[in-house]
DNA sequence: TCCAGCACTC
């Protein structure tokens, strides 16, 4: 019996798909030459031979046999070279090479080029030889478009996919073919229309899981979370990933609290945790900040076998996690245990030191890092900026600045000015500061000008901040803590009339200011939340009278308010009133009431905290013999018997 | 022979 061959196989399997069986008889089938049977024999024994490779000298050596053997014009065999090379993420060129000899290449060997250009890039030229490959009148096969638009949405080229896309519907047929739907559902997404992703969605014959959790993840990362649990509550079959994806939503669009509440949902479904669901969840834990659920993750993530020793891409989470919640030195212990580290441990880490003050660990740990095969990224450059920045390491920060393009050929982003302009405005060297914005060859954002006006904030200049403000009115039209901080600008100054125009303006906009707001955990692990002013909560009054008596306190202890913190124009006396009346003042007074003498107060705060908070934190450390731990938006300040992490440098 | 969720950024 014939039994080895492929293209009898083949011919079966065509029959009995066509609905033929009855012609599968023996007679119908022409015996190969006895040469045809020698050749498929090597072809087949070449294939198995690429799949058995394991490294790229082997794959050579498989190409020159195949070139020995007579067969560089076998498309059969040279398509899955090239699909071998790929999953091997071999340089194009070579698969390239490979094909230019081909001089009649069939459709199978067109695809699995410009498959791999769509994986391996440069994307672009997977569209260009599409097009040629239509010139030559060579009729596609459909999963070449789940190729061309996955290279398409990783050049965002939203023309090349359309057109490709409107080619498909005129072709017939493959629009209704699943796998290509859901990637051209991803191809519009990433291309930003998501709109156009909907539509194919909803003209799509059949959906699997995939196609829902596509358009769940695209909708959660443009911030329509309840269009997104709108879809979830739809989907028929929730699996881990579309759960994943619900929980990671919720967690970017900074809703830590639905998020755990929904990983909770989650597990009593009986579904699986892998480490992504983890990483999802350990970053909304990072936002709350609190201990309790820095532990309760940690716990979870050891008990599935995905801790910190083993698995990068936690432990890398765990850091940031554990910085954000104020433990540096366990995210250290993290840090140290785990087995592999790459760029983001390294990243995080360095953020995390940067974040708590601690600049010269975070140095340190840079330069151990270059010592090793892990190479900087830019986030790197971020993290040891930031720690040059809320250290006042002004010649060091210049120096690492200077040696990234050269050294370690990163270009500067407009973040890396941002944050050289930081440590050079917030250091007093203003001038130098606006001079470096000037000359950047990139147009500055926000964070840039954003960076200079705080810079102005601190150190009092009015001039260079009604530059810095213009061009945020321009770039933020919408971000009011601008013109706040405009306006604190030239109230410090004295200016009230330029102060009550800026209020103007912004009650002309229609803005409103972001309430102040901080938590604090108590010591049975709830988090309470307190504003600016806030006499809701049910210990308002026992709060107040406790503020109160402290108050008297610190003055005894040499405090006196920063009136100057103040941003209107009010008495003394009044302004005095209104200092005690920010939150994290708040907070504090509560965990003093109500955690036990010694144990440690945590604050998290929305803003930054201001001055005279500061000073008030420093004094009451002293006074209450408690350490006190701030975290702002910008970094963390822990008080301890008077003194600052942050060298009342911030 | 392809398709979904992913850590570090003032």
């Amino acid at each position: 019996m014939v039994a080895i061959s492929r293209h009898w196989s083949r011919t079966v399997l065509s029959l009995c798909n066509r609905g033929f069986h009855s012609q599968l008889q023996p007679q119908n089938f022409v015996p190969f030459s006895q040469q045809q049977l020698q050749r498929n024999f090597l072809e087949s024994q070449l294939v198995s031979l690429l799949h058995g490779c394991s490294d790229f000298n082997q794959l050579r050596q498989v190409h020159a046999n195949i070139i020995r053997m007579g067969l560089d014009q076998c498309c059969f065999v040279l398509t899955k070279f090239i699909r071998v090379l790929t999953k091997f993420m071999v340089p194009m060129d070579y698969p390239r090479l490979v094909f230019d000899q081909v001089r009649r290449p069939n459709p199978f060997i067109w695809t699995a080029l410009i498959r791999g250009y769509s994986l391996l890039g440069p994307f672009s030229e997977a569209v260009v030889l599409y097009n040629c490959m239509r010139k030559e009148g060579t009729r596609p096969v459909s999963f070449i478009f789940s190729a061309l638009f996955k290279a398409c949405g990783a050049t965002h080229d939203f023309n090349s996919g359309r057109q490709v896309h409107c080619q498909t519907i005129s072709i017939g047929g493959f629009v209704s073919d699943l796998y290509v739907g859901n990637t051209l559902i991803d191809m519009y997404v990433k291309c930003g229309f998501l709109d156009y992703g909907r539509r194919v969605f909803d003209e799509m014959m059949d959906r699997d899981v995939i196609s829902w959790t596509s358009l769940i993840t695209a909708y959660a990362k443009n911030g329509a979370m309840e269009v997104a649990g709108e879809l979830f509550d739809r989907l028929p079959d929730k699996d881990m990933v579309a759960w994943t994806a619900m929980v990671t939503g919720y967690a970017q669009n900074a809703r830590p609290r639905e998020a755990l509440r929904l990983f909770e949902r989650m597990r009593d479904a009986g579904v699986e945790t892998d480490e992504v669901t983890l990483v999802g969840v350990i970053s909304a834990c990072a936002q709350l900040g609190a201990e309790k659920y820095a532990r309760w993750i940690r716990d979870v993530a050891e008990h599935a076998g995905l801790g910190p020793t083993t698995n990068v891409v936690v432990g890398s989470a765990l850091i940031d996690m554990y910085s954000k919640c104020g433990s540096v030195d366990e995210a250290y212990q993290v840090f140290e245990m785990m087995m592999e580290k790459n760029v983001y441990s390294y990243s995080a880490m360095i953020v995390g030191f940067a974040m708590h003050g601690k600049a010269d660990a975070a140095m340190r740990l840079f330069y151990e890092m270059v010592k090793t095969e892990t190479k900087p990224n830019r986030v790197t450059f971020i993290g040891v900026l930031t720690a040059c920045s809320h250290a006042g390491l002004v010649e060091q920060g210049r120096n690492l600045f200077g040696s990234m393009q050269g050294i370690y050929g990163i270009t500067p982003s407009a973040d890396h000015y941002a944050c050289m302009v930081d440590l050079l405005g917030r250091s007093g060297h203003l001038e130098e500061a606006y001079e470096l914005v000037k000359t950047m060859e990139i147009e500055p954002h926000g964070g840039v000008w954003g960076a200079l006006l705080g810079a102005c904030r601190i150190h009092g200049n009015p001039d260079i901040a009604e530059i810095a403000a213009s061009h945020l009115f321009e770039l933020e039209p919408t971000g009011i803590g601008n013109y706040v901080l405009l306006s604190n600008i030239y109230a410090s100054a004295g200016r009230w009339d330029d102060v009550s125009r800026v209020r103007k303006l912004i009650r002309k906009k229609g803005m409103k200011k972001n309430p102040a707001c901080s938590w604090v955990e108590a010591s049975n692990g709830v988090i309470h939340e307190f504003f600016a002013a806030d006499m809701t909560h049910p210990k308002s009054k026992e709060i107040k009278q406790a503020l109160e008596e402290l108050l008297e306190r610190l003055k005894l202890a040499g405090y006196k308010p920063n009136l100057s913190s103040v941003v209107y124009d009010l008495s003394d006396n009044e302004k005095e009133q209104l200092l005690m009346t920010h939150s994290e003042k708040l907070a504090l007074v509560f965990g003093l009431l109500t955690t036990s003498a010694g144990s440690s107060i945590r604050i998290v705060k929305n803003l930054r905290i201001c001055e005279d908070c500061h000073s008030f934190m420093l004094s009451a450390s002293g006074v209450t013999r408690r350490e006190i731990v701030v975290r702002d938006n910008m970094r963390f300040h822990h008080f301890r018997d008077g003194l600052c992490s942050c060298g009342d440098f911030w």
